[in-house]
DNA sequence: CAGACACTTTGACACAGATCAAGCGTACAG
DNA sequence: CTGTACGCTTGATCTGTGTCAAAGTGTCTG
C-alpha cells in the first residue's frame, strides 16, 4: 500500500513541474542552485496527516503533486476547510513556530520540503524568494477574502456552484485548455470535505449537486466525473455575474 | 462639517503613533527618509468611501487612525464585509492595478499614502518594506481564515461573542491595559456593519446582543458602550475554549 | 420645540438548511 | 461469493435565522 518511492519524484528543478509558480518561480539559476542543496522531498500517501494544528513546524514546502485541505476544527468537532493546497501551493509560515492548521493530504501527494530555519536564512539573502513569497501569499489572501462572501453570504446552490467553477477553472489553467467547449473534470473531494469547505452539511451538498444535475447546470458521470456544458451557466448560479464586460 | 485640517495629522515619521507597527515599521532612519518624501496625508470623514472596487488604485498606505472597512458586495447587494482596518493596517496591493473591494472609512480616519509607483520601486531596494509587508500580509491571511470558521461554523450567538471578544482584545492591546479587572469599549460598527461584517441580518445581530446582554456576558451602556466583566465566559461563548493550558 | 432621520429593538411568521434515519452501490478482505 | 466498510443519496422532520413589519431612542436641523 506504502508508495513512498515509487512515484517519479523529480531530482532536478529544471525539470520540475512547478518550477515556474511556486515559490521559487523568480530564483535565478544560482539561487536555484542553493535551494536544491537544502531541499528534500517528502511522500505521502491519500489521508494522511502532513501536520497537525499546534505541532512544532521544522519545514515549510511546496506541493509538487497532489491535493491537500487546510482545516481548523472545535473542541466539538465542528470543521471548516480554510484552504485547498494544489500543485506549487505553499505549505508554512515562516517566522512561526508551530502550525496553526491540520495539514492533510487528499490524495498521494509529494512535497519539496526545506528546513525552515535554512529557508529563513535564504529568504534574508535573496529577495527574490521573500518577493515571491509576499506574491504567492496576497493571492491567498485574496482568495480566503472571496471566500468569506461565499461563506457568509451564499445560498447551499450557490456555494457549490462557487466551489465547482474554481475547480473547473483551475482545471483549465492547469491543463491549459482554452477555448469555451465543455469543461470535464474529476472532484478532488468527497461529499463532506466539499461540506467542510462550503460550510454545509454533507447531506446538503449531496442534495444540490443533485439538484444543479437535474437543471442541467452540470452533468455527472460517477460520483465524482463533472461535465459543464455552459461555464456561463454555471457562473450565474454561483451569483458571481460575469456581466460580459470588457468588450468595448 | 468637514474636517479636512482640523486633525492633529503628524509631519514627523519620528512622531507618528503607527511608527513601530505599520509597514514602516522595520525601516531604518535613513530608509524613513526616503518614504518621508513620497509620503503625503490624506483626511477621510466617517462614511466617506475610500475607494470603490474596480477602480484603478494609483496610492497604496496605512491607517494613521481611525476605522475603515473592507467590503464585497454581490449585484443584488448582498455584502460581506472582509475586513477591518485599524490603525497600521496596509491598504492596498503593490503589483495590481485595481482595487478589489470597497474601502470605506467608519469614523474620520487619516491616511498616510504613497504613489503607488514611486512605493513599488522602493519596495524592490528596501528589503525591510518588503519584509514587513510580508509579515503583515501573513498576519491578514491567518485573520481572513480564523473569520472563515466564524463564518462556516458557527451559530449567531457564536458570531456575535467572536466579534466582541476581538474587538476586546484589539482595544486592550491598543491601550496597554493588561491583568484581569473588566473590560470596557466602545464598538466601532453599528448593527449593520456588524451583520456584514458576521454573515448575518441585522436583526439577528440586535436580538443576539440583547440576549448576551440578559444572560448577564456583557453589559450595555447605549448602543455602544459595552463592558465586559468575564473576559473568559465571552470566549467560551465564542466557541473557542481557551482550555487553561500553558501552566505545566 | 417640532420634525426628520439614522439607528436600534422587538414581534410574528416563513423557510433554507440541519438533523435523524434508512437504504443503495462499489470496493475490498476473507 | 459474502460480509463489511465507506461514500453517497434520498426522505421526513425540526429549528435557527431570515423576512417583513412596527415602534422606540437619540441626535441634528430649522
Amino acid at each position: 500500500m506504502l508508495n513512498q518511492d515509487t512515484a517519479a519524484v523529480p531530482r532536478d528543478c529544471g525539470e520540475c513541474p512547478i518550477r515556474h509558480r511556486a515559490v521559487c518561480a523568480r530564483c535565478e539559476a544560482d539561487e536555484l542552485e542553493l535551494l536544491d542543496q537544502i531541499k528534500y522531498y517528502r511522500n505521502f500517501e491519500a489521508g494522511q496527516t502532513v501536520i497537525w494544528a499546534g505541532d512544532k513546524m521544522d519545514f515549510v514546502g511546496s506541493v509538487v503533486s497532489g491535493i491537500a485541505t487546510l482545516t481548523q476544527t472545535m473542541e466539538d468537532g465542528r470543521t471548516q476547510m480554510v484552504g485547498l493546497l494544489l500543485p506549487s501551493d505553499f505549505v508554512g509560515r515562516p517566522g512561526r513556530q508551530t502550525a496553526a492548521y491540520d495539514v492533510v493530504a487528499t490524495s498521494d501527494m509529494v512535497m519539496c520540503c526545506f528546513r525552515k530555519k535554512p529557508f529563513e536564512d535564504m529568504m534574508n539573502v535573496t529577495p527574490h524568494i521573500a518577493q515571491r513569497l509576499l506574491e504567492m501569499t496576497l493571492d491567498e489572501l485574496d482568495a480566503a477574502r472571496e471566500w468569506m462572501l461565499v461563506l457568509g453570504r451564499k445560498t447551499a446552490r450557490e456555494k457549490i456552484a462557487s466551489l465547482l467553477s474554481i475547480i473547473a477553472r483551475r482545471d483549465a489553467t492547469l491543463n491549459m485548455v482554452g477555448g469555451t467547449g465543455p469543461m470535464v473534470f474529476d472532484l478532488p473531494l468527497t461529499r463532506e470535505a466539499m461540506a467542510d469547505y462550503l460550510g454545509l452539511t454533507l447531506e446538503t451538498v449531496s442534495r444540490q449537486i443533485s439538484a444543479l444535475k437535474k437543471d442541467g447546470v452540470i452533468h455527472l458521470e460517477g460520483k465524482r466525473h463533472v461535465t459543464v456544458p455552459d461555464f456561463d451557466r454555471l457562473m450565474e448560479e454561483a451569483g458571481d455575474d460575469n456581466d460580459g464586460g470588457m468588450l468595448a
